[in-house]
DNA sequence: TTGTAATTGACATAATATTGTCAATATGGA
DNA sequence: TCCATATTGACAATATTATGTCAATTACAA
């Protein structure tokens, strides 16, 4: 493969990746809306998410590595849910320092929040949208994604 | 449609808007080391390609309009771009003020150094990925970037 | 057990992004 | 022309993110 010039799958994934990086700000832009109401941003919420989703309790150094970002964000965003009693620590047996991140009920009931918002927002964003082809995008994404981790 | 559950299409595409997160993580992370040696970063470059691909020198306000992003930031990189000789700036005939954006000599070089790095570098992480899905991917990408934007 | 490397939360600092304001300019209608 | 509105670059004030360091802790191999 000569190195100067794109393949085509190469021109085609350029021009996926300048799509993405718009994408990825209008959802962020979208979502600060859908829940600013509810005191929360996209960047607490997807947090919110993260801990509700997670199979078990874990500590926030497990989050960031899990989301892909710096564990010292995250570290802030968690210390401030917790002094707002939307998420709380729990001892971890098998760690003095790394706490375990659980949502309070009032955590669970501000993400059941977002998602009520949630869920009426995405129906209408996709509803024309082919399950199909919803499907192939998400593996492109997904190989994409785990291409980059595995190079990085 | 009932507000309350997902449908097929809000579920696929809520778990496609947590990938293009990550991807869009990643993928600033890629960049970002792909051209450091160059003195660049993501959103430089970003930027770079913007002005690089208009139609036409267009105004820093044009720019960030056309990227989504906000404009002070455009601006406060444009203007670091042209301390360095990397961009100039023409005057506009139509505003005294909004001048316009242009590459110098040295700054497509730049670009086209960025360039080269870029091409074998999507090329190797798009070779086992079929056009075809490439093409349904960037297609679900932009039909959901253009809906965003008129719900925004 | 002991030593070495890796992980973790806390903290500090710099870089970047966000938000709001202002005056100059441009646009379009009355 | 005159006026209201929108756009633009500059500037300032916060907020957020990124980067590096540290000590405590853990994991693991010798």
């Amino acid at each position: 493969m000569a190195d100067e010039e794109w393949t085509e799958a190469g021109k085609a994934v350029t021009a996926l990746v300048l799509d993405v990086f718009r994408l990825n700000g209008r959802l962020q832009l979208a979502g600060d809306r859908l829940v600013a109401g509810l005191g929360l941003t996209s960047a607490r919420w997807q947090i919110l998410g993260a801990i509700a989703y997670a199979e078990r309790p874990e500590s926030v150094a497990w989050h960031a590595r899990t989301m892909g970002v710096h564990r010292q964000g995250v570290q802030r965003i968690v210390n401030e849910l917790e002094k707002e009693g939307i998420v709380e620590f729990q001892p971890n047996p098998h760690h003095k320092r790394a706490h375990l991140v659980v949502l309070t009920p009032k955590g669970q009931k501000l993400f059941d929040a977002a998602i009520a918002l949630q869920v009426p927002w995405v129906n209408d964003l996709s509803k024309d949208l082919s399950p199909d082809d919803i499907a192939t995008a998400t593996d492109v994404i997904e190989y994409l994604k785990k291409r980059l981790e595995e190079m990085g």
